[in-house]
RNA sequence: GGCGCUAUCGUCUAAGGGUUAGGACGGAGCCCUCUCAAGGCUCAAAUACGGGUUCGAAUCCCGUUAGCGCUACCA
């Protein structure tokens, strides 16, 4: 059975790399039908939040995508310390006391082991220990037994490094709170966590993790590291330097469709090799392996002035035209509200979202794109209700006379009504475009809008007129 | 500095010894059309550089350059 696991740490908001990589460990998990966990790794008490963990929380739920099992570290340090201390009862670590100011900084070279801490006898290191001194737990990395360590990435393939370049690196601080590498390896052991996926800066890390599985006496997990998202000015994406933009809520809030953001993040880094790019959740898991994985960083397309990369866009796009009108008017909701759309029931937005539906790219469009069904236009220039080759005294006469066949018209829908204005228009000599822009500016208060039978068709009757009269009051 | 990883249009990517190097977003143009969209069609746009191997290299090898990551008692 398939086990993975996505393990954020509580110190920030849910960023989109962090979403990207529990969105391959799920779809990954769900192609092979296994189980999904959800490890908050938050071993490091001093840098923890309670509003990170909420974050987290948020922007995972918002995904719609779930998961199967969850844990947290901090109630398991039980579990890691006994396998730091069996590790250690092996022989394959030991006790440095030296004191965390004095940690040999790197000054040139690279730091790999205290010596003198290393060869201290278990009889002496016992004694300082009992003794009460401060200590960290290290790993003793066996560079003089054995040369290489080597893993097997299913990504970026074989993969080694000389025991030579490990530091003995820290299984314990001198706190007893046991560090990353050390829970990481215990839990996904005692989890019996299958497949690891995780971002590509773990792959230098990952032969520390293959030391410790190996100390541990169980077997690696099978690894796929994921290249890594990065900002357009070059950096690895960081909540600190490109701050909200990369937030998961900031794409919530704005209006993306959960799925149409696992789409577009899905495509990042990974490809179905058929070149298709909109594909429901049922098609990405079906589709996704780990064959499709690439190995070099992808950019993600963002501005100060435009947090939004262009393609996230426009697949939001795409998944919102495929909503039904019901779906579209429900998600719609919240939105108009936000934009202060008081009378904005569902049923005038399930009559309004099919004329917008081809014309938002993000929910929160709806602000924009469909405020005149909600408000009273009376701002607009009174000079766009005069259409191309024409003058105000033309645009009068067109609005007199779609005021007089508007209001005497047997049925108010949009066949009726665009018979009787086609003819109106013909009576009057008119183009069509002459007679329908002074209409759609009057009811629309703009000259680009929605269809201009169906507008007027949600809109009614007595809204219409209304709106005709006062525009005639403009112009004249 | 040391170590690891990576390099195809502006961006996401396909092609993994033989293709006019394909698709998508974005851009430009045309068509459709009551405006705006949507849709259809067209165009511009890439194998980082230098050496090898080979009849043939984007593809394999070496080097250079560049970028990223790791090098914590952070994760």
């Amino acid at each position: 059975m398939t086990r993975v696991r996505f393990a954020p740490s509580p110190t920030g908001y849910l960023h989109i790399g962090g979403a990207r990589t529990f969105i391959f460990n799920w779809l990954y998990a769900r192609h092979q039908g296994g189980v999904v966990v959800l490890r908050i790794d938050d071993t490091d008490v001093e840098r923890n939040t309670q509003t990170s963990l909420d974050s987290i929380y948020e922007g995972l739920e918002w995904l719609e995508l779930g998961w199967d099992e969850f844990y947290r570290q901090s109630e398991r340090l039980e579990i890691h310390r006994r396998a730091a201390w069996a590790i250690f009862e092996k022989g394959l670590a030991y006790r440095d006391f030296t004191p965390a100011s004095a940690t040999p900084e790197n000054p040139g070279g690279g730091w790999l082991c205290n010596p003198g801490m290393r060869e201290l006898t278990r009889e002496e290191s016992d004694r300082r220990a009992s003794a009460g001194e401060p200590f960290v737990l290290r790993f003793r990395v066996p560079r003089e037994s054995r040369r290489e360590v080597v893993i097997s990435d299913s990504v970026y393939g074989r993969v080694s490094k000389s025991t030579g370049d490990l530091e003995d690196f820290a299984l314990l601080r001198s706190t007893g709170m046991p560090t990353y590498h050390l829970a990481s390896c215990a839990d996904d052991a005692d989890l019996r966590i299958t497949d690891i996926l995780r971002g590509q800066e773990h792959l230098a890390n990952t032969f520390k993790h293959a030391l410790i599985f190996e100390a541990l006496g169980v077997e690696t997990p099978k690894l796929a590291h994921l290249p890594l998202l990065m900002a357009p000015d070059g950096a690895k994406l960081s909540k600190r330097v490109h701050g909200p933009v990369v937030a998961v809520t900031t794409y919530r809030d704005a209006g993306f469709l959960p799925h149409a953001f696992v789409n577009f993040l899905a495509l990042l880094g990974w490809s179905p090799k058929n070149d298709r790019e909109m594909m429901s959740r049922e098609e990405l898991v079906e589709r996704f392996t780990l064959e499709g994985i690439n190995r070099s960083n992808a950019t993600i397309n963002f501005t100060d002035e435009d947090p939004f990369d262009p393609k996230a866009v426009w697949l939001n796009a795409e998944h919102l035209r495929a909503l039904d009108a019901d779906d579209l008017a429900r998600r719609l909701l919240p939105y108009a509200a936000r934009a202060g759309f008081s009378n904005a029931t569902p049923e005038k937005l399930r009559a309004v979202a099919p004329l917008i539906r081809e014309r938002i790219r993000l929910l929160r469009d709806v602000g924009a794109v469909a405020d005149f069904f909600f408000t009273e236009p009376r701002s607009y220039d009174p000079a766009e209700l005069i259409p191309q080759k024409g003058d105000a005294t033309l645009a009068a006469q067109a609005l007199r006379k779609a005021r007089e066949v508007l209001s005497t018209a047997p049925a108010f829908d949009h066949a009726t009504l665009e018979a009787a204005l086609r003819a109106a228009a013909a009576e009057l000599k008119l183009k069509s475009g002459q007679m329908f822009q002074p209409i759609r500016v009057a009811v629309c208060g703009r000259k680009h809008a929605p269809p201009l039978f169906e507008t007027l068709e949600v809109l009614g009757r007595d809204t219409v007129l209304a709106r005709l009269t006062f525009a005639l009051g403009l112009v004249s």
